[in-house]
DNA sequence: AAAGCGTGGTG
DNA sequence: TCACCAAGCTT
């Protein structure tokens, strides 16, 4: 493997050593540094380290926090959920974005309700196959709730091996091959190492090794960290960013915040533009069908986006009009 | 396997 | 301002 320091390749037990040293580093910076965190306390369930991983899903911890709590008050079990409508699940969503994790989740613990006694599966294999679960959140319940020993490799942990170890300022597009072997071989062959080395170099990529201004003075590696050694040359590749304005998606959202803010089902003709005065339950649809009529989205642009909501059980047909399911 | 999927804070 | 970015998954 690649090992973090320049020079000669190094002996298998001089790199064991190099790597223990890693281990050791940043068991006492976590210790000192970390966040805490409610999904991180001992008495958090397998349940609330799952609801919480999916909820972290390409969105930030501090949106996560109160949306969370709310979870766990009203569902604090997966059968609590998996025993409401879907749409209930999107509604308490808020404004995480991507809602279809929340249907997943729904999913998820009608599955764990219904086929599990109520109970998460603890091994890997078994969560992989819950709906809205994949590699990296399953690898990451089975360490956090179950103290396996299980390779988590998330962008933080990439960025961090990036750097780290391969001496580059950002990972590559997609994960790759290597970069889960290399996971695989940092990772502490003790189960409690193991888990504590997994959240640990998630939560410096996520507070110092960042991937805009990395706080490399904060860092518990710094003087083994390979980028720093090259002198930090930049990224080889520009990362393209996701298309927004007049997008589908923009126009899904629009719609989705109208829905969740109806309490009763919204007539199609309501969605496709400013018309005579409607009967609303107040204020608040109103104002959510006029940010998505500022959109001006073209006619066929609008029937694509309901007809992908309506197809991703988004949004479901009540009495002629749209609601959550 | 590349593209699609929300949202809001930030440099 | 505006593009980037955040504990990815699915098809």
């Amino acid at each position: 493997m690649a090992h973090p320091t320049r020079g000669a390749p190094l002996t298998a037990t001089a790199e064991a050593d190099v790597i223990g040293g890693l281990h050791r580093a940043l068991a006492d910076w976590f210790a000192a540094e970390a966040r805490d965190l409610p999904w991180r306390h001992p008495d958090c369930s397998p349940w609330g380290i799952l609801v919480s991983e999916v909820m972290l899903q390409q969105t930030p911890v501090v949106r996560v926090l109160p949306v969370w709590r709310e979870w766990m008050k009203r569902w604090p079990r997966p059968a609590d959920l998996a025993a409401e409508a879907a749409g209930e699940a999107v509604r308490a969503w808020g404004r995480l974005g991507y809602p279809r994790r929340a249907l997943r989740l729904h999913a998820a613990a009608t599955v764990i309700a219904d086929e599990y006694g109520g109970s998460l599966p603890d091994t890997e294999e078994g969560l992989l196959a819950l709906p809205g679960v994949g590699g990296y959140t399953a690898a990451a319940v089975a360490a956090f709730a179950f103290g396996r020993r299980a390779a988590v490799v998330d962008t933080n942990i990439r960025r961090v091996h990036a750097r780290l170890v391969r001496g580059e300022a950002l990972p590559a597009p997609s994960l790759t091959a290597a970069e889960r072997r290399l996971a695989e071989e940092l990772l502490p062959d003790d189960r409690g190492a193991s888990v504590r080395w997994n959240v640990a170099a998630m939560e410096l990529g996520a507070i110092v090794c960042t991937a805009r201004s990395p706080r490399c003075d904060a860092c518990p590696v710094a003087s083994a960290c390979a980028w720093r050694a090259a002198g930090e040359p930049p990224p080889s590749y520009v990362p393209k960013g996701q298309a927004w304005h007049g997008t589908d998606r923009q126009v899904r959202g629009a719609v989705m915040a109208v829905l969740r803010a109806a309490s009763r089902p919204v007539p199609r003709v309501l969605f496709e533009g400013p018309g005579p005065a409607v009967a609303d339950d107040g204020g608040p649809v109103a104002a959510q069908l006029a940010r998505l009529h500022a959109l001006a989205p073209a006619p066929e642009q609008l029937e694509r986006s309901l007809e992908g909501l309506l197809a991703d059980g988004l949004a479901a047909e009540h009495d002629g009009g749209l609601a959550l399911p």
